[in-house]
DNA sequence: GGATAGAGTTAACAATTACTTAACATTTAT
DNA sequence: ATAAATGTTAAGTAATTGTTAACTCTATCC
């Protein structure tokens, strides 16, 4: 679940759609561009997780559009090149890109890295317990309790009831509720959240 | 909090000098050498709270340099290798260093592992033994026992008990276990984690 | 230089858990 | 009083995790 997004960038249209293949088995929803404006614009646009960008583009250089990613955001870039040299290398991860995959390529190894870069990136801190009278929510344990009974909370519920506790007495829409604890890309019948938070009110 | 210091050894000038823009920009302070004795005396003068140290050095071998400073003190080590290198080295070497990066490195990694290997710091750097109930984990030895018997644990296996075994009750994602486990580079079924996690258990 | 053993990886399948939905009940607001 | 919103139930469906077994790779031993 929660599908994550990665923009590729090629102006070759088979290697764009042999790559999208690829990264389609793997769960992703895969937005595409051509050339280094429209790849800009949609960075800014669709809020990617990954961008896979081709360093030979029409117009904008490779690298001009990865500085400027880079500028504006903290999104993830993995070079897709012909460029062999290890000099190239350095300049394409001195500009800032978390990865570097030389053409031709397998585009089996390009979603492993693509899953490799993914995975070591969330790493956003918060407290790792919070409690409100009786109720202890613990985020590394992904464990919570009410006085000494252990709420037996399943992931969607444990998101909900964290996503609340970090700001009591705050009302939730329905769609933040379901960005949080669904996915923000949850594309289903939007009283399922009505259900989880049904159950997550019997446990408390 | 007073900005913490590291010393980055390298014996390119280039890679030095991105790596300590990366580190600054992260708020660190950054100390430079160029090849093994300056790092041994700049660590023995600085007391840095973190060294990143590339493996190929002129004169004296960065493995050797880093035993030496396993030898004298607890500071974290952060290993830079060549890609060409073995993954058994890399096996070996994880004993004594805190992490390693693969060349060519994304700076941006880099300071990431940074501030990870710091992060987790303050968590004691343990005893060389941990024991729960009948639980033994020998980190010098590399080795567990339940009891009196000895669990015979390959070294992946090893790995993950000793993670879990230091912060007993924590929930671990996949790739988390995946990064300790099987290296931060793992370009594989993330799934592989399920059976060593599975053998593990059988042997406990 | 095979043969063998140990470790790690993977695919396929089974078991379990949890998510989603539709239908109906109750409450709230107008 | 009635429409809209929310609460509740139970059944169907999907996702995740557990397990087995086959395969690859390396290192070691005749």
């Amino acid at each position: 679940m929660a599908s994550k997004r990665v923009l590729v960038v090629d102006d070759d249209v088979k290697t764009v759609e042999l790559v999208k293949l690829y990264l389609n088995r793997d769960g992703y929803r895969v937005l595409t561009a051509c050339d280094g404006t429209e790849a800009l614009r949609l960075a800014r646009e669709a809020h990617p997780d990954l961008i896979v960008l081709d360093l030979m583009l029409p117009g904008m250089d490779g690298l001009e559009v990865c500085r400027t990613l880079r500028d504006e955001s903290d999104v993830p870039v993995i070079l897709l090149t012909a460029k062999t040299t290890d000099q190239d290398k350095i300049n394409g991860l001195s500009s800032g890109a978390d990865d570097y995959v030389t053409k031709p390529f397998s585009p089996r190894e390009l979603a492993a890295r693509v899953r490799a870069v993914l995975r070591r990136l969330p790493g956003e801190r918060g407290p790792s317990e919070i409690r409100h009278s009786e109720l202890t929510v613990n985020f590394r344990k992904h464990e919570a309790s009410l006085g000494s009974r252990s709420l037996n909370l399943t992931p969607v519920e444990f998101r909900l009831l964290g996503v609340m506790v970090k700001e009591p007495g705050r009302v939730f829409t329905r769609e933040q509720l379901i960005d949080t604890a669904l996915g923000y890309d949850f594309e289903g019948f939007n009283r399922t959240i009505d259900v989880h938070i049904l159950n997550l009110r019997r446990k408390l």
